[in-house]
RNA sequence: GCGGAGGUGGCGGAAUUGGCAGACGCACUAGCUUGAGGUGCUAGCGGGAGCAAUCUCGUGGGGGUUCAAGUCCCCCUCUCCGCACCA
């Protein structure tokens, strides 16, 4: 057969016609082990884009194609995307999220969704903008609503301007928004619909201990802080004197602290600005300092802002102690977090000893180092924050700090004063937007019901089609009537809709259930089919995810399993972390502008290079800079590939086969690399080249090779190429006349026999410096190894005149000599 | 400040269990092919010395363990990521 130019772009049209529609991943029940594998795409509208979107295809395909390949079984929710489609993916993959919401783009945005920006696939017509979408969204959201882990309060919300809608907690990346990171976010008060997460705060953590080894460490770690369990307790400090607003004595201020061995150092009460005292305590000026002080600290790095207070001139009395306290009102004690009050004790904690020496308040030491002594005011250079002896204590001077931490709380519990207590930095998921798209939330606010949930059977409420998009800040779908205006389900009397919609992160936190069950009617999925696919064997997912999808979909997971829909308690025994696409040193994001076009690479060299290029530019787990230099290495590979499969096959070959061994040899090495690398550690780039160095050899070797050994290479080599460069496997598989899928094939296996070379290649080392090396028959004695590499000629101009002291020797690899 | 991951040629990276540092690719150089450009093919390519064989230095810096260290231990340094007045 004459040799073929690589055609790139007819080969992959040429494919792609052919094989739309085709089913060749649909999951077979059929398996005594399911494999369920998810690859976890960036939820629009992210800032890493396409480019991203391209790398998860590219490992996560590559992964699928091979375990469909070894008889795993297979769910693939990217469906034909994961192809990655040389002209019309790229041209869709182009079309980025419009900057302005007009209805226009909004249709133009829709569209993309559904292919691409969305977890969207072909076969399993799984996407979450579809109204039958929404309406499991509703579903669990009523379930949710039920249990009471749905709610509504008035609250202090992160607002972005540039959105014009409320975040999430978890939105916010160092007090901005996730999708304008240099817009500060504001805080606004708002009534705002939210999902009880703080109920499975500690479930989430517990159950951290089931995924430690399947999931990365970084991830856990992060997870960990973010859910931020602390244990400490509650003690209430009684207002002293009759306050301003008749606040009288004995009212109790609730402070939280994990050191309630301290508290014979607290010296003072501080308040945050915003706590709800505060307003009652103070006079006027006073109200307008704490307000002042807010205000400061809003939209500031922490870190930056210096520590300020004043006194509020009221008193309140250590319950252990009986000890009288000034109440101070000062900006870094945060009403988010434990009660918003706090015990200061300088002596022992950083922040208090830096306030209390800034204002001259007494520092008071409390707690002796173990095997030191109590340190003395005045003099303390800083203060003493570990556990040790508690001294100066009344009744519990001498005992260890967590035994007193212990006892003191209890004593709080029995007297009426205090509780032991576990505080956690996680806040309930604020889940309300004001945005055209999303979830509407299914509920009716009538004038003389409250709050009345659409009942299910006229579920899904839906987004009407003509709206006008406001950027007010208040939800656009308030001015469509026909939405807004409805009946009260529970009287009949005119009531209003809410209009505010669901987080899309609803939408991400259970899709790959539906991929179980994509066309059930009656419920988000048939729980049966779940118990069968569950747990997810491997997740992957970029790490920017951490603290969203993954914390979310984790509780949606045991909110389901509450409600009796799954068995499993987590979502993935295994999750991979696929690093980021950067672009000169930055992430790639389109307010900084620096996306480059995989489009550009796809169309230039075809779908097959993109993909390879990818898989070829670094281990997955490691971020990428985004480069398209080395694409052509890439091209100019395949064509090599192709031009010797079709050069060579076919012919009436005259070859003596005296290469044959040495290729079959690399060709079994090259298969069993990549074997293993696929089973353990994903590294594509080192399977790619072992690729080559095969093709390299069979370029070397080309017109030794016998006809056997050249059908056998040739017949593997698509196999083996099958992960990484999909449509050109399939038109080589074709070329060999093969009929059918050549992902229908059983991935090859390696000869380890084949593998091995002739003989070992023996290091002779002489002080640990390379100096020669020797060819013996593998497994020759220690003793033969070492005489070999005492007599070889090179090691001896090394030895001469020298006393053997030792010989070492590795059996097959190393003999090292040490002389002196 | 706390937690995590890192630092290997001009570049991306390889070295999986302490045993040949730099696989594979890019870029670069030379030769062949060609009317020319491109493509394709062949070869070279860490620094220093040498015509060469070869020698020598070399994995951020310093020390240690070992016959042997990119890999293990200690100290330092720089980079990236996450968290951060969380009581």
């Amino acid at each position: 057969m004459p040799e073929k130019p690589y055609d790139h772009h007819q080969i992959e049209l040429k494919w792609f016609e052919r094989w739309r529609g085709a089913d060749l991943y649909r999951a077979e029940e059929n398996s005594a082990k399911p494999k369920f594998y998810v690859l976890e795409m960036l939820p629009y509208p992210s800032g890493t884009l396409h480019i991203g979107h391209i790398r998860n295809y590219s490992i996560g395909d590559a992964l699928a194609r091979y375990k469909w390949m070894r008889g795993f079984n297979v769910l693939h929710p990217m469906g034909w995307d994961a192809f990655g489609l040389p002209a019309e993916n790229a041209a869709i993959a182009n079309k980025r999220p419009p900057r302005e919401w007009t209805l226009e783009n909004i249709a133009a945005m829709k569209k993309t969704h559904r292919r691409f920006a969305f977890s969207y696939d072909w076969d399993r017509e799984v996407s979450t903008c579809e109204p039958e979408y929404y309406r499991w969204n509703q579903w669990f959201f009523l379930k949710m609503l039920e249990r009471g882990l749905a709610y509504r309060k008035k609250a202090l919300v992160n607002w972005c301007p540039k959105c014009a809608t409320v975040l999430a907690n978890e939105q916010v990346v160092e007090g901005c928004c996730w999708r304008h990171e240099d817009t500060p976010v504001e805080q606004r008060a708002l009534e705002q619909w939210f999902l009880k997460i703080t109920a499975y705060a500690d479930q989430l953590l517990e159950d951290m201990k089931q995924l430690e080894g399947g999931w990365p460490e970084r991830v856990l770690t992060m997870q960990r802080n973010w859910i931020g369990r602390s244990e400490g307790a509650e003690i209430d400090f009684q207002l002293q004197e009759p306050g301003a607003g008749g606040q009288g004595p004995g009212t109790p201020i609730r402070v939280f602290t994990t050191r309630v061995d301290t508290i014979y150092g607290a010296t003072c009460v501080i308040l945050a600005p915003e706590h709800p005292l505060v307003a009652k305590l103070l006079d006027d000026a006073g109200q307008a300092r704490a307000k002042a002080m807010v205000d400061a600290r809003a939209g500031r790095d922490p870190g930056d802002i210096e520590k300020d207070g004043f006194f509020s001139g009221h008193y309140a009395v250590n319950p252990y102690s009986g000890e009288r306290v000034p109440i101070w009102i000062a900006n870094f004690v945060l009403m988010g977090y434990g009660t918003g009050a706090i015990m200061a004790v300088p002596a022992h904690d950083e922040r208090d000893f830096e306030f209390c020496r800034k204002y001259g308040i007494t520092v008071r030491p409390v707690i002796r180092p173990v095997d030191g002594k109590l340190a003395q005011e005045p003099g303390m250079q800083e203060a003493f924050t570990d556990y040790g002896i508690v001294e100066n204590s009344g009744p519990w001077s001498g005992l260890p700090s967590e035994e007193a931490r212990r006892k003191m709380a209890a004593y709080a519990k029995e007297h009426g004063f205090g509780e032991a207590a576990i505080t956690y930095r996680i806040k309930d998921w604020g889940i309300s937007r004001q945005r055209y798209w999303g979830t509407p939330i299914p509920v009716i606010h009538c004038p003389k019901c409250g709050v009345v949930p659409v009942p299910e059977e006229q579920l899904p409420v839906v987004l009407p089609d003509r709206i006008e998009i406001t950027g007010t800040g208040r939800s656009p779908l308030e001015n469509v009537p026909e939405f807004v205006n409805v009946t009260c389900p529970k009287c009949g009397g005119a009531a209003k809709r809410e209009t505010d919609t669901m987080d899309t992160f609803i939408d991400s936190s259970w899709y790959f259930y539906r991929y179980t069950d994509p066309h059930n009617g009656k419920m988000p999925f048939d729980p049966a089919k779940v118990a069968y696919w569950f747990e997810i064997d491997q997740y992957i997912g970029g790490v920017e995810h951490a603290i969203l999808h993954l914390i979310y979909s984790r509780f949606f997971t045991k909110m389901m399993r509450d409600i009796g829909l799954v068995r499993n308690s987590e979502p993935a025994q295994r999750l991979f972390t696929q690093g980021m696409v950067i672009a000169e040193g930055a992430k790639m994001s389109k307010s900084k502008g620096n996306v480059v076009g995989a489009d550009m690479l796809a169309e230039k060299f075809g779908a097959d290079t993109a993909r390879m290029f990818i898989l070829f530019a670094g281990p997955p787990e490691k971020e990428i800079d985004w480069r398209t230099e080395g694409a052509e290495g890439i091209y100019r590979f395949l064509g090599r590939v192709y031009r010797f499969v079709t050069r060579n096959v076919g012919q009436v070959s005259s070859a003596t086969g005296a290469s044959d061994r040495k290729v079959l040899r690399k060709l079994h090495q090259a298969l069993r690399k990549i074997t293993e690398d696929f089973e353990t550690r994903w590294h594509f780039n080192t399977c790619i080249a072992s690729i080559m160095e095969l093709i390299n050899v069979l370029y070397a070797e080309e017109g030794n090779i016998g006809a056997a050994a050249m059908e056998e290479v040739v017949e593997k080599l698509a196999l083996m190429l099958a992960p990484f460069a999909p449509y050109l496997s399939q038109e080589i598989w074709e070329e060999l006349g093969k009929e059918g899928s050549v992902f229908r094939q059983c991935w090859p296996t390696y000869d380890p026999e084949l593998a091995k070379e002739d003989l070992a290649e023996i290091v002779v080392q002489v002080n640990g410096k390379l100096r020669s090396r020797i060819y013996l028959p593998f497994g020759t004695p220690t003793q033969e190894l070492e005489a070999g590499a005492l007599a070889d000629e090179k090691a001896r101009t090394f030895l001469e005149g020298k006393h053997v002291v030792k010989v070492i020797t590795v059996p097959d690899k190393l003999v090292n000599v040490v002389v002196r």
